[in-house]
DNA sequence: CTGAAAGCGCTAACAT
DNA sequence: ATGTTAGCGCTTTCAG
């Protein structure tokens, strides 16, 4: 291996010169850090991080707590660590990732021995056991995902209730009574996940604000239990013409599901999905769905980390506002539910 | 931060003792170990990483390159990470994820800077670029996935000729003459990916050896693609009777493709799947399938690398043999081809 | 503008 | 069985 030492003596200079050719922390006269550089490049030397990192006391890697729970969508959870991770380079930052089966004693164990600089936390619960400690800790940390009480943390979080909100509203501007929530798994909820639960409450209490009832039915992702759950959301009295669904696994099976009930989308039943873009896109017909943003989530969450470590006070909650973009699954739906209920001369 | 030297006073021992309370390197008084420990519980005290690593030259970090390129399945490869991260702790490694994009570049990098121990490589192609790199470094590596040549490297592997030819052999037992093959996608193939290269010249090698005709159509994962290579499958004029689907993200569309055009799994058209057991089990009706031992690949990928890191010498090339299990889409098919050919006097 | 030397926290000879 | 001490490779005072 070839050290700084190895540099300096090639340079025929000190090695504290050859460190600040590197970091720039102080003047160097133009002929000196050429003839360094080119002794670096010669010998093809590497600072050794690991060296750099004792001496400053400062590692350039970040944690990234991802636990793999039961019901997540893998695909979604993937793209914000890999957005996490192409944020985390742009800050010279590493990522090593822990998938916390060993959740709150793997934390303690990698903050304590000084592994990481600090901790991105991903699959907030709403009463997260891990809450506690990230408070505790010597290192900083960022939630993704906004549990129920958010002081002395810093979250970033799509705004779920809003979200939740703009289906709703959507639907009930175009004049839909009875809408269906199709939901995340089972156990998502009863983890009492930060976005699950919020996106729920937010849809309850946004149909009541518009005088509409819902039926909430929560469902795997496999073709089965969607095909149940689509059974389930029709069965009752009402006449439910509109889903929200927030299931991204869940997704591609709707229109198949509701198409075995007899009903088309959008012209029976429309459909506005909480998920992201490319996932919308991908349906047939496309679903009018508010983005989830995991790529801006992951970026945004690296980069209050790395404002955190060095020493900027940050923003401790960045709500990311909704987006709602209309696609065929609702097409022509407000047109249509008009006529449906009113008299055209009405309209005219 | 509380240090060994902290722990030393407190304990009235020299620094070292400490150490070796804790590395177990040499032999310490009962009386001395527990005074040790009783401090070092008292102070909270946690071995710096950083520094350890700085002293003996080793990080217990692994470097995990994962590249997320087109066309990948992602839950799939997702296991497998997981599964390395898991093994990986088992033998007290930490994992550094490298998402690169950068490829080459970053392996040089991370390794010259040495952040890692080794390197577990994913995503392998024919003839990667990253294997002579790789090659060179001071640090050990395992790929995941095996290139055109091995000389030189560990890698582990299904033995995905095997698999193929598995699956052929299978359908040609009971009795089909033409085989459709639904492959990757095909940005896969352009890439050389070698276990997507690998199956399909495993297909049509076994195909060829047993006087079987065959049609192999490269799909997206999306509903319309797979609908749209099912046609092209069944377009041609001989009577396609059975399908190896090499496709994890077109594996929940098969059975509805085929429907669409007017053939029922299985009793129209038997399905070999090569994927992970629990795709195959979640697809209705459930796919006979060539597991992909996703997880043992990622445990074996680490316990080799470990191995490699404690100097061991180890076997240069792993490959898993292929299992076939039989599910519903095969079901009863080879009695229901022979009566279809043969006389029933001759079976009986 | 540049050198010399004292650390960073831990390990591993070398002592006793 | 335990203590002393010289590193690991780099950064950063303190001195020119």
């Amino acid at each position: 291996m070839i050290t700084i030492v190895d540099v300096a003596r090639h340079a025929g200079v000190a090695t504290s010169t050859v460190s600040y050719v590197l970091t720039g922390k102080r003047p160097i006269s133009a002929a000196t850090r050429s003839r360094v550089l080119e002794s670096i490049r010669v010998l093809g030397y590497h600072p050794h991080v690991g060296a750099r990192a004792s001496a400053i006391g400062r590692t350039n890697v970040v944690a990234l707590a991802v636990p793999l729970r039961d019901g997540q969508h893998v695909p979604v959870v993937m793209r914000v660590v890999s957005a996490v991770v192409t944020a985390a380079r742009h800050h010279g930052l590493n990522v090593l990732l822990m998938t916390a089966d060993r959740g709150v004693d793997g934390l303690r164990t990698v903050a304590g021995s000084a592994q990481v600089d600090g901790f991105l936390v991903l699959d907030v619960e709403m009463n997260d056991e891990r809450v506690p400690l990230l408070r505790q800790l010597a290192q900083p940390s960022v939630l993704v995902g906004r549990p129920a009480v958010t002081a002395g943390l810093t979250c970033v979080d799509l705004d779920f209730e809003a979200a939740a909100a703009a289906c709703v509203n959507h639907l009930a501007d175009a004049g839909h009574r009875h809408i269906g929530f199709l939901g995340c798994p089972m156990a998502v909820y009863q983890r009492n996940t930060a976005f699950a639960h919020r996106t729920m409450v937010g849809f309850s209490a946004a149909a009541m604000r518009r005088g509409i009832t819902s039926t909430i039915v929560p469902t795997a992702g496999d073709h089965q239990s969607v095909f149940k759950a689509a059974q389930a959301l029709f069965r009752g009295p009402q006449a439910t013409t509109a889903l929200v669904v927030h299931n991204e696994a869940a997704l591609g099976w709707v229109t198949a599901a509701l198409r075995a009930l007899g009903r088309k989308v959008p012209e029976d039943v429309s459909v506005v999905a909480i998920c992201p873009d490319e996932l919308a896109e991908q349906t047939s017909p496309p679903f009018t769905s508010v983005r989830l943003p995991v790529e801006e989530l992951g970026r945004r969450a690296v980069d209050l980390l790395a404002g955190k470590l060095d020493g900027k006070t940050v923003e401790p909650l960045t709500l990311l506002a909704p987006k709602l973009v209309e696609r065929a699954s609702t097409a022509g739906t407000h047109s249509r539910t008009l006529i449906r209920r009113v008299p055209p001369a009405a309209t005219a």
